[in-house]
DNA sequence: TAGGCCATCTGGTCCT
DNA sequence: AGGACCAGATGGCCTA
């Protein structure tokens, strides 16, 4: 169960490392950005203030004396530089601050790469860093406490915990992506999700009577005979439930009685790229999402989907490619 | 218009 | 000495 606390503090701290990211990684849009303001940088604007020579610098800092309650700057005082000097440490300058941005901008492609494995990713609509911060917490915490459970766990929690300090918008947008009515989520005034409504669980094992429905230990609201789910294969031949005619009451997924789009799984349990997936260079991502027991690794570059037998969260579906159907699905999911 | 988010500059600190 | 990292400051953009 997703019980023990978690503090940021706890989880946040890292130690410091990818300090040379390779400049030619970084995605050509960053890299025309770059050039594009190291045109236009501020240090250009600043350039002319900086003229001002150390001796009138000197000068301005005997004026702010005693008087003015402030102490003096302590330590030696600045070396008056020499034109040569002053020319040299500008041009230090603007390398440290190409650097800087260079830093920055491989943390911010690091960033990116994260929102794309957490869920609710969407092109349009990002999440901000801090957002992808708490979230990608969330959510390796979350899978960590499935995986240590070693079954099926209550979805409830699991979104819960996903949601667990985020703001509204991105609890929105994260309900949204489960298909969960964002209204039966309240927040509580410390930021606590809670959940008012029907299980979502019932959206995840759409068959009455059988065990996809009722999963162990839980208790969530059967599916209504009414709302019947027809299977719905997607190009990828994967299982997303689709319901007819549901209503409020019918404890179907469907709140406000709309047809919605086929359930699907991205939100949670897939990983998904707009762009060609790029994880063949890193295969560890394979072995981690498919580390179960007695499953064997999945190759890597594919999507994970679940498969009408599936018991979640270990009998995931293998896609090999991403076709565009499935790419429009996910698009009314991430967006 | 205020507030949030972001990119950038900048100076300081730490490390190699 | 020089580079990486960090945090504060600043200004731009966007949205409610």
């Amino acid at each position: 169960m997703l019980t023990l606390p978690f503090e940021e503090s706890q989880m946040m701290c890292e130690p410091r490392f990818g300090a040379n990211y390779p400049r030619e990684s970084l995605p050509e849009s960053l890299e025309q950005e770059r050039k594009h303001n190291s045109d236009r940088t501020n240090s250009d604007m600043r350039e002319a203030g900086d003229d001002i020579s150390d001796r009138e610098e000197d000068e301005r800092e005997d004026e702010r004396d005693d008087d003015d309650g402030l102490p003096k700057k302590r330590g030696p005082r600045k070396k008056k530089l020499g034109k040569e000097q002053m020319d040299r440490s500008k041009l230090r300058r603007n390398e440290a601050n190409a650097r800087e941005r260079s830093r920055m901008h491989g943390l911010n492609a690091a960033l990116e790469s994260l929102r794309k494995v957490v869920p609710c990713y969407s092109k349009t609509q990002k999440l901000s860093k801090i957002e992808t911060l708490r979230l990608a917490k969330n959510y390796i915490w979350a899978l960590s406490e499935t995986l240590s459970a070693g079954k099926r766990p209550d979805l409830l929690a699991f979104v819960q915990t996903l949601c667990k300090g985020l703001s509204q918008p991105t609890t929105n947008l994260v309900a949204g992506c489960l298909q969960l009515n964002a209204r039966n989520f309240l927040t509580d005034h410390n930021g606590e999700v809670m959940f008012s409504g029907r299980s979502p669980y019932d959206a995840m094992y759409p068959y009455p009577g059988s065990d996809m429905n009722t999963p162990p230990g839980h208790s969530g609201t059967s599916l209504d005979s009414s709302a019947k789910p027809f299977r719905h294969y997607s190009y990828s031949g994967a299982y997303e439930p689709y319901y007819e005619n549901p209503s409020p009451e019918s404890g179907s997924p469907h709140f406000d009685g709309q047809l919605s789009p086929p359930m699907n799984f991205n939100g949670i349990f897939s990983l998904k790229h707009d762009d060609p997936p790029d994880y063949g260079k890193n295969s560890h991502y394979g072995m981690r999402y498919c580390s179960a027991p007695g499953r064997t690794a999945l190759a890597h570059n594919s999507m994970y989907r679940v498969s009408p037998e599936a018991r979640f969260p270990y009998d995931l579906h293998v896609r090999s490619q991403s076709f565009q159907a499935q790419g429009e699905v996910n698009g009314s999911f991430h967006n």
